[in-house]
DNA sequence: CCCCGTCTTGGTATCGCTACCATCCTCCCG
DNA sequence: CGGGAGGATGGTAGCGATACCAAGACGGGG
């Protein structure tokens, strides 16, 4: 209080708001009046300027919170060469997964004050053009592209010939001059196998992801890897999946026909390990008693059957915020780095036990 | 051509691009020097006015493609004082609902370019009464609200002290007042236990939803005016669930150990649906051989899971869209209608057949 | 042949904000 | 005690589009 008196900032008290646009909305002037200060001033203490002394910016906050003033975006944007438009680039990735993707990318545009333009695309070259061109007309000046749209090449050389900035979003291995977050597949896919190993599964079946994506591979690497390490183990059986539930389905026929089957099964994604528990509870074994199950992505299935899924989770929102955020950097900083190294991000993944997976029968309790 | 020449609209052909800004972007300007005309009247064309020649249109618009114009949304949100923000108000629907929901009501968004603001809220009044804060914060001036928010009299009515448009979407049974967009609930259930009739089933069972949304109520409405305008029929048995898959399990737990057991059961969503194919297979039931098996939503489970579930499947994007659409206009045109009839939207459903359904094992083929 | 209504088109003034520069004040150092 | 560095503030000029009004062009009725 004495600070402000003393710097003569007083706030005025028009009876009336907002009456300046007749538009309803309050603008900066309406609160620099009230605040007795210049807009310069509002825009510097709204914008979190250093140069503004605490008194003015302690006057200036009270008056924006009286008067409920917002900024008004399009104007901000407009002044500052804001505002550019970037495209999501969505395939049929699951669609708990995209609607994770989607509230991470939407939060973090609405941060930078630049607009998503949502475009589906299948994976067909013909499609990848007229999706691209869509983007392009759209004013698109920068792409972020989820799984698995970021393992096309195709449409990566589409994107790039119309001259987009493109952030992929877990690739498995994405090529070293593409920016990129994700997560360490390989490392993830490690950890629940010594997870697996740890609680004494010696039989493990593994199935496989689709082989068009990287991901797939490095899962299964990381896999192979943390049995190497342990040694001694008999020869885990491994069927190829698709990431689908029908494939999983098939795969854990032909796992749990074998003989002696694997008391613990890792499946390369949550709809797989769905599958898998449905075909143990046909064949009457209790999941986990009788059979492990453990999956990968943390998808909305796996916490929506009972008993719950073992399995990674991707911070996807996350990483679709911070892919966002790239994307805006690279634009904004006009980094067309020379064809080099492109940034990469690698955000942290988490195992997170639920009810589908425990000792195996046989051992010691 | 012809045309062109004796409207004196020449091309003038000036080799460099976008010199305007120096902000690289091609502006209004720069069209309107290109095809030689005026800015405004490039804009009409931009804009569908009719009041342009169709010659002078043919102009412009080969001046935008060729120089790959596309309107600066700030600017023009700015001039014609749109871009107004809308806030969508998300619970914990299924991911794969709030993933529809988003696509549809983002590309509404984008369409009338105003900007979607998401806000994450629980069901608490306090959670409620911060998030709708947030929103005003935000300069929000209207709110879609999908299921199961759209339920909550606290959140309404915190959004109605604030002032808030407001848009439900789904509800089953909404307040006159409420702007509403969705399917009729009541119908459709209907449609589908005629379906399951209709296959040959007499004893049938039936999952309720969640006591605490009208939807529920409405879709055993539904049911049970089937069932009664067929007569004769053993009585339904009939088990409270909670829209959630160990809901479901709970259920059909019970339903399958009545004697005799019911040859179809219609669960009011997927994952009830879901949970009653798991427990059946449990019980080495094969679905739809020995029990048909029917759900209510058409999310992302029923067509993951094998054998692919029948429901009933709502236009979610669609509704998201129209519920934008219905809150634009709202906003724009400042109808604060009387306090009476608010608009509700119906959209059509649809039964979708999938694996899970078939005529019982005794009927004739 | 004039006048007026309708179709087209062009100017001008914002919209609300920020970039940029000018200014003024304060305080420190020589 | 003067000069200068740098903090704090204000003024001005757009950003790119549309709203609104004014003004030509054209054709038909009196």
């Amino acid at each position: 209080m004495h600070n402000v008196e003393k710097h003569k900032k007083q706030m005025n008290k028009p009876a009336r708001k907002s009456r300046s646009g007749a538009r309803g909305s309050i603008t900066i002037k309406d609160v620099a009046r009230y605040a007795g200060v210049s807009p310069m001033t509002v825009s510097r203490v709204v914008n979190g300027s250093q140069y503004v002394s605490d008194a003015t910016r302690q006057t200036v906050l009270q008056a924006v919170r009286q008067l409920g003033y917002s900024p008004n975006i399009a104007a901000r944007n407009l002044a500052s060469a804001r505002g550019e438009r970037m495209g999501l680039l969505y395939g049929n990735p699951s669609a708990s997964y995209l609607s994770e993707f989607l509230v991470g990318a939407l939060d973090a545009a609405t941060r930078h004050g630049v607009q998503l333009v949502l475009e589906k695309c299948e994976l067909t070259p013909a499609a990848s053009r007229r999706a691209v061109r869509r983007l392009v007309a759209g004013g698109v000046v920068g792409v972020v592209l989820p799984p698995p749209l970021c393992e096309s090449a195709v449409i990566r050389a589409e994107l790039q010939a119309a001259r987009m900035q493109i952030v992929a979003v877990a690739a498995g291995r994405p090529p070293a001059d593409l920016m990129c977050v994700r997560i360490d597949d390989f490392a993830a896919a490690r950890e629940m196998t010594r997870y697996l190993l740890a609680l004494g599964h010696e039989r493990l079946g593994f199935i496989k992801g689709h082989p068009n994506q990287t991901a797939s591979e490095e899962r299964w690497r990381g896999f192979v890897s943390a049995v190497e390490e342990h040694g001694r183990l008999p020869a885990p059986r491994v069927e190829q999946g698709f990431f689908t539930f029908r494939s999983g389905l098939d795969a854990a026929r032909k796992l749990l026909a074998t003989e002696p089957a694997p008391t613990a099964i890792f499946a390369s994604n949550d709809d797989m390990a769905a599958a898998v528990m449905a075909e143990a509870h046909r064949r009457v074994l209790e999941v986990p008693h009788d059979l492990t199950v453990v999956g990968f992505d943390d998808s909305l299935i796996a916490s929506t059957i009972w008993p719950g899924l073992s399995t990674i989770h991707q911070p996807i929102a996350q990483m679709a915020g911070e892919a966002v955020d790239m994307l805006v950097t690279a634009v904004r900083g006009g980094k067309r780095g020379a064809a080099g190294e492109a940034p990469h991000r690698l955000v942290a993944h988490e195992l997170i036990a639920r009810e589908s997976a425990a000792r195996p029968k046989g051992a010691a309790d």
